[in-house]
DNA sequence: AAATGAACAAAAATTGATTATTGTTTATTG
DNA sequence: CAATAAACAATAATCAATTTTTGTTCATTT
């Protein structure tokens, strides 16, 4: 499977990089709010006025680099779901990648430093919009290998599957201790399969 | 020695409930940020130290605010569960209050003046705890009216619509547009009965 | 008893002058 | 050309002085 599907043009740019690189290190040292242009120049060793042909303004620079670590993000859970041969083990695998780097990435930088934004990112449906894709592909699978009804709409899956990635990575615990990685399949493989429907 | 907490019992005592009116009213109009202990006191028309009697600082009293609040909140969905027959349409409602909630009550005012305290306060799961003892009673009420599978544990059940009320209010469209009753529940009816499995 | 009002130090917000940053434009460089 | 550097007005961040608010205490009032 190819990791191209995530990957937007302008990414492979060499200045584009450079630009993006420089202002996610300045992010992940200073967090957005401190971070200014003239220092993602100075650290990329590169001119602002290179940035702004490149980028729009601060928001849009901010948005490219939280979207091409999301893609990087996709296109690595992508990589470990092809050892996973079930949904539910894609799942499984999905949340644990994503607490995961919740807790190590980028975001858990930001966390520390600003909090309120990493909140409001993370309420925003645009945060979600390209793990959005990420699914269809893998529903479609589970349908023809008949782990899941093969006439529910693709997109109805979809939406379950985003709230309760979306969820679970949010809310590592809501009701029940979903903490182990046994736990966590168990809980999607009822819901999957079942839904509060008849038991296993 | 004061370290009395915040506790449902006093909402019946009449100057408890002055202090909250106020509070309520000034978080309302200037949001928490804005609001100090000696306006919600020359609102509510009594001493700033009898706040502090009752409330050990302003936190807890905008917590006894928010609470008062939802609690107000269930007992009125509550209310509304009666003439629901099915844990489907019940979860239906409930997510169709919870939205409405979310664009008219005082979370509206206040994510339009403090939205990233809004925000805050929904990552928080606290902010979830009440709700969270509501759903068992309905959970078992469906398992005796053999809508859901008796032998599911409850709070396996519990969690799983505690995710989905929440994500399904805080998201209202995520994958699919789930905008009319008649969607919502469609949806809800195919998680519930059978998850991903067989469809209707 | 419970609420008040005044006093208080410590912490936080507010203010206004100062400095830095933004986003745009322009001429210049490699 | 694409990147640069410098210049620029308009915003936004910063900082220290000042004011407000917080949380506590205690004598007084109801």
């Amino acid at each position: 499977m190819s990791n191209e599907q995530f990957n937007a043009l302008h990414y492979s740019d060499p200045m584009v990089a450079r630009i993006l690189d420089a202002g996610e290190q300045c992010i992940h040292r200073f967090g957005i709010r401190r971070t200014s242009m003239g220092e993602v120049a100075r650290v990329g060793k590169l001119s602002r006025g290179s940035i702004y042909k490149h980028f729009n303004d601060k928001d849009a620079l901010v948005q490219g680099i939280i979207r091409r670590r999301q893609e990087h993000f996709l296109n690595r859970t992508e990589g470990r779901l092809e050892n996973e041969v079930t949904l539910v083990d894609k799942l499984t695998q999905s949340v644990l990648s994503g607490r995961k780097d919740m807790e190590e990435g980028i975001f858990a930088a930001l966390a520390e430093i600003e909090p309120e934004t990493v909140a409001m990112m993370f309420l925003d449906p645009r945060f979600y919009e390209r793990s959005l894709s990420f699914w269809p592909a893998h529903v479609r699978m589970a349908q023809e290998a008949g782990e899941i009804s093969a006439e529910l709409d693709v997109g109805i899956a979809t939406d379950l599957i985003m709230r309760l990635v979306v969820s679970l990575v949010m809310f590592p615990q809501m009701g029940v201790r979903l903490k182990t990685r046994r736990a966590l399949r168990d809980y999607l493989q009822q819901i999957v399969s079942q839904g509060l429907g008849a038991s296993l």
